[in-house]
DNA sequence: GTGAAAGCGCTAACAC
DNA sequence: GTGTTAGCGCTTTCAC
């Protein structure tokens, strides 16, 4: 369909040098078996005629089409969806040094445990997955771990005690341990916490990084908290109402379980005549594009989603090269960001 | 590598239907050849058996791979990046409904015109690209041309009239001119312009949005235009210095390239005490996440990518399929999201 | 170290 | 309509 159909085959390259295709072949896969001057002529020939090895007909071959397959969700315009742009990229990068491409794909129609999944997986499009959904219950995992596919997941697999896959997660907890260890320094005392629904255990998990480190500095946690769902006006929500008290009682720095929430609350806060950094002090998790331009800027935890990608293709690697996995699960800690708005 | 290695193959098929396997492969590209009971006999072991034909032999004989390559580029974190990563989504779904995949790959090294591109293609990896960044002056677009590579840019061939692959862009003038529309109707008559350094093709279209309506109304745009690079610093001073002058000739109304040059706006306006959607109006460009979030939200354009993404897959389609390309370029209008700035 | 033979799973071309 | 034959470009196995 695209390459000219004379493209050079291991046959041309083979008359080309004077060898037969099988040494061209090992020329590309096992140098090390050919004897230098052949070698040398061979790659002559492959750079003269501008020679690369069918894909197809080395996944025919080999079985393994060394594509890894990352499901993207439809665009919602939110923080985690943002977050995920930012891993797909290092993502690529990663995978390319490993030799490998991503391969995106979606969702066809409702949202099934192996849909997408099962097509590419049958059809030997891909040799593994990327899966990063497993922060809404893994629905995935268990079913590709069943059909013994070879996947690494980004995030724990949570309330699964069982599950035996790699996994690659950043330590939220510890994200917002250095957040409020941040705002002690900074004088705080009554540190509020905006976070998610019990149930999401990515939730459960930050919080118990303010909870632990507010007792551990001797601070109380009490009437100091607020749950709701990630958006703008659950921060906003969740604000007003805290700070709806006796001034004695009133928080004066906020952690949030996302920028999204924390931007809910500076909605609050410009509505009151606070201002963030000065009046008030506030701190988002996610490090969006949103915490770095808007005004004031936010101080947010920030995930090495870098770091996370390269830690995912080296257990891909592992995986896919039949080497033993040493240890299931590697967390990775994030860092704190410290802007104008604390 | 991952299938299990007793996948069922057409042979496995054709034997539990009793046919051969050339009838199995018919009944999967071309069922209106069979007679409906041998079509059945073998959609049923089809679906027994859990058959997916295997990439890799379909690719190796048809000459296809059925994946589309988009090249990203390395994670920065900006406005522009935000607006690709939607664009991104929406291929996926797009080219889904095609049958096709998105496989991404990004730049080795240094970014040369070939980076990347040439060893997909050579390898047969991909039937066809979508390139992006021909906002940059186009340099993948050439030399994808002169090697008669299939593909569909995103972004108009700026200055290069002699161009001829399909393009898809959006009609960035006509997204300022209903900037300018908006505030005018909201009375203003000062109504400055932030905008990029020349020599950008596409900032210089939006700019001339900003102009020729200016005109149109009546209005005069001397001293009320500003260029510099693409950053919330040049946004701030370029509104600091607009601001600077006598009350009776200060702008009341800023129109911006970008949305990162608007956010940097907003951050001028707080220093100095002012109020967008109050004291002074802002429209920025992209209708970034940013803009939704921030405090006051941003009246942005908003670029129409899941259309965008359509469109190209249609490009696509036509040109895999070797059918005619209607007319090279389909130019898409933006529309005006209004919220709290203006 | 190099070459010859076989075959991965599929589809295009043709025979029946 | 259905079956037979051939071959896409590569790598694995085994002679030499």
């Amino acid at each position: 369909m695209n390459a000219p159909l004379n493209a050079p085959t291991l046959a041309t390259v083979a008359d080309e040098a004077g060898v037969s295709r099988q040494t061209v072949s090992n020329a590309l896969n096992s140098p090390e078996l050919l004897r230098p001057d052949t070698l040398a002529r061979v790659q002559a020939a492959i750079e003269k005629l501008g020679y690369s090895p069918n894909r197809a007909a080395r996944n025919l071959r080999t079985r393994s089409s060394h594509l890894v397959g990352l499901r993207v969700e439809p665009a919602v315009e939110d923080s985690a969806n943002a977050l995920m742009d930012r891993f797909v990229h290092s993502l690529v990068e990663s995978t390319r040094e490993a030799g490998y491409h991503v391969l995106l794909f979606s969702a066809e129609g409702e949202p099934a445990a192996t849909d997408g999944y099962d097509e590419l997986l049958r059809s030997a499009a891909v040799d593994a997955f990327v899966v990063t959904d497993t922060y809404r219950g893994n629905p995935h995992a268990a079913w590709l771990t069943r059909r013994g596919v070879p996947f690494v997941a980004f995030g724990r697999p949570w309330g699964d005690p069982s599950a035996r896959h790699p996994w690659v997660d950043v330590d939220g907890r510890a994200g917002v341990v250095q957040a409020v260890d941040h705002l002690v320094g900074r004088g705080h005392t009554r540190i509020a916490w905006l976070g998610w629904q019990k149930g999401s255990y990515i939730g459960e998990d930050r919080r118990s990084g303010w909870v632990d480190q507010m007792h551990a500095h001797g601070l109380s946690t009490s009437r100091l908290s607020a749950r709701g769902d990630d958006t703008l006006e659950f921060g906003a929500r969740a604000a007003q109402a805290l700070l709806d008290v006796p001034a004695a009682e009133r928080p004066t720095a906020f952690v949030c379980a996302s920028d999204t929430v924390a931007m809910g609350a500076l909605r609050t806060f410009d509505e009151l005549g606070l201002r963030a950094g000065r009046d008030v002090a506030l701190v988002g998790f996610d490090d969006s594009i949103a915490a770095q331009v808007c005004t004031p800027t936010l101080t947010s935890v920030r995930q090495p989603l870098e770091q996370v990608a390269v830690e995912v293709v080296r257990y891909l690697g592992r995986l896919l090269g039949h080497r033993p996995i040493p240890d299931p699960g590697c967390v990775l800690t994030p860092t704190l960001v410290v802007r104008q708005s604390s």
